[in-house]
DNA sequence: CTGAAAGCGCTTACAG
DNA sequence: CTGAAAGCGCTTACAG
């Protein structure tokens, strides 16, 4: 493997003459910079990064700490992955790919251990355990995920709030008063998935003040479970006109529920979900959605910590950036048929709604 | 940051002595090791990974060069990741991902600066360009999929051929006589995706031998449009009663396309697809297929590229390992009806089966 | 059983 | 405009 002194030799110049002429950190006689240049071609010429990172303290790597956990659902991940990924490489940086069960300590090995400048933490939950290790360390961080602290470290997240309270506007505008919230499974919410109850505690307060009537329920995150939850809440809650999905396995299995019910949206039931544009795509969802954007919070993370890395913000305040929700209408809403018009008593899994059931 | 000259000065050693603690590469009195480790608890010492590769030429690190291609199935690459990650973590290597669209510079990249011991390829294609450059390489390289040449590299892959087989021979043992293959895009077969001839020229080959019909199509692998691809195909063949899936995208769309005609499996149609057991139990798939093992083949090419980067392998012949197919049964497969039984023609779509069509 | 020293391949003041 | 030299933080022969 070549090294720069063997650059140097064939270029006829000192090794500092070649660093420099490699870097552009000092200006160089042309002929010099093309000797240089040519040797670098001829040999194949590539810095040790083991070398440039003990020599200048930067590695030019970004640890990418995702966590993954029994109940979440691993295909909404990847966005997250390829966001951080593409935009890393732009910037010029690799990404080291962390994935352990014992995140706290991983952090902290991949961080002391100088093998990243900064590191982005997918999944970052309320009382994430791994940001102590990530605050007591020299290199910044920057989290896609809400915790309850977020001193020292910039934070990027889809609003939560506002994208309760959008979801219940948007399904009371159009005359709905009877919704139901399907949420992710509650082990995701006691693990501190926080978004959980920031959505529905927004919703529940929108639907309070706009005097609409908002079930919760959790669901899981798996196949088929989750088409028997949606079946229950269904069976559940005959009165309901509008569905809010925080939960990416619900929406991909609420076609075939729907289906098998004989039911269709916005016929039937009008529904809202939280999913990115690729996920629609992929499973071919069609149902309208507040885009979760994974690939623009993995952007925003990696930007925000490349500047900090390289000085530009480093005494910047540090960011809360919630990202505002944005419907991605596909069609699935609309308003809700009169009580008189909702044959549903005649369909599969169908009840006739409860005597107590209020028209809209 | 704390160096081993500082846990040296606080256990009162040299810094070799201190070193040699670490490592064990030496043995040491048992109150100095203690020592040592009391300073090291103390200071909170990691070695710096920088200065470690560079003395050892070392980084404990394998690359995972993915390709995300424009017509692949996303979700499909995440369980090779993982299996890649989880086997790589615990053989003590950490993974730099390399996720870029020219494949053969940034693997050139990755390999002359010694940012990696060896690397994992990731959906290696006929001819894939970045072979070439592995193979003047210093560090070994383990494939996921089989490239024509295979020399100079650890291959692993499912064995397509006799997936191919498998799947013929499974239909026509159960009576069917009329089947359809449909795979991914012409795109990923022209792009060098030799999986898809591979089990193709298999099946056919079996076909032919057992006198069994099979036709054989592209479909996307995007949704809607798979969708409306495998209508399209079944009105073309409407007296085929087994179908071959080597589509993770049309596997995941089948199950309305079949709602939408009113079909069912296996009443109606077999059906055998070729991906991951976990794949089918997110989308909640309902058909026997040939397990692609992901994880297996992550794990497989880890193992071996550990090895051989640790010398163990060193000198040993190179393999090409193709793992055997499984067929996970979910009751998707039956004997077929008799033509007579098959009221086709009454529901959406289907078409009455063309004079032509022969009796099993 | 332990230590002093060289060396891995870079970068960057320092000096001319 | 260019070069000689120190130093980044390790590991490992070499020497005792």
């Amino acid at each position: 493997m070549a090294t720069i002194g063997d650059v140097a030799r064939v270029a006829g110049v000192s090794r500092s003459t070649a660093s420099y002429a490699l870097s552009g950190k000092r200006s160089l006689s042309e002929e010099v910079r093309l000797r240089v240049a040519a040797a670098v071609e001829e040999l194949g010429y590539t810095p040790n990064a083991g070398a440039r990172a003990l020599a200048t303290s930067q590695t030019k790597t970004l640890g990418l700490l995702a966590q993954f956990l029994d109940d979440e659902f691993a295909p909404a991940m990847m966005q997250y992955f390829l966001g951080v990924s593409n935009t890393a490489r732009g910037l010029g940086y690799d990404v080291l790919l962390v994935n352990e069960p014992d995140g706290p300590a991983s952090l902290r090995r991949v961080l002391t251990s100088r093998m990243v400048d900064g590191v982005v933490l997918l999944n970052v939950a309320e009382h994430d355990t791994r940001l102590p290790v990530l605050r007591s360390a020299q290199q910044p961080g920057a989290l896609v995920g809400l915790p309850a602290d977020c001193s020292g470290v910039d934070v990027f997240d889809l609003d939560f709030h506002e994208t309760g309270r959008h979801m219940v506007a948007h399904l009371h505008e159009l005359g709905h008063r009877d919704l139901l919230l399907v949420n992710q499974p509650e082990h995701v919410l006691e693990r501190g998935g926080a978004y959980v109850w920031r959505l529905q505690s927004a919703a529940e307060e929108e639907a309070a003040q706009r005097g609409v009537t908002l079930a919760a329920a959790f669901a899981p995150s798996t196949q088929p479970d989750v088409g028997r939850a949606l079946h229950a809440l269904l069976d559940a809650h005959p009165q309901v006109t509008g569905l809010l999905l925080n939960n990416e396995a619900a929406a991909s299995a609420l076609p075939s529920v729907l289906a098998e019910r004989g039911l269709t949206s916005p016929d039937d039931v009008s529904v809202v979900g939280r999913y990115s544009r690729e996920f629609a795509r992929t499973f071919s969802l069609p149902f309208s959605a507040v885009e979760s954007a994974p690939d623009q919070l993995g952007q925003l993370a990696v930007r925000q910590l490349v500047r900090r890395i390289e000085g530009t913000a480093a005494a910047t305040p540090h960011v809360v950036h919630l990202i505002p929700p944005s419907l991605t209408d596909r069609g699935s809403t609309a308003a809700p048929r009169l009580p008189a018009d909702r044959p549903r008593a005649d369909r599969p899994h169908a009840r006739r709604p409860p005597a107590g059931a209020h028209a809209p």
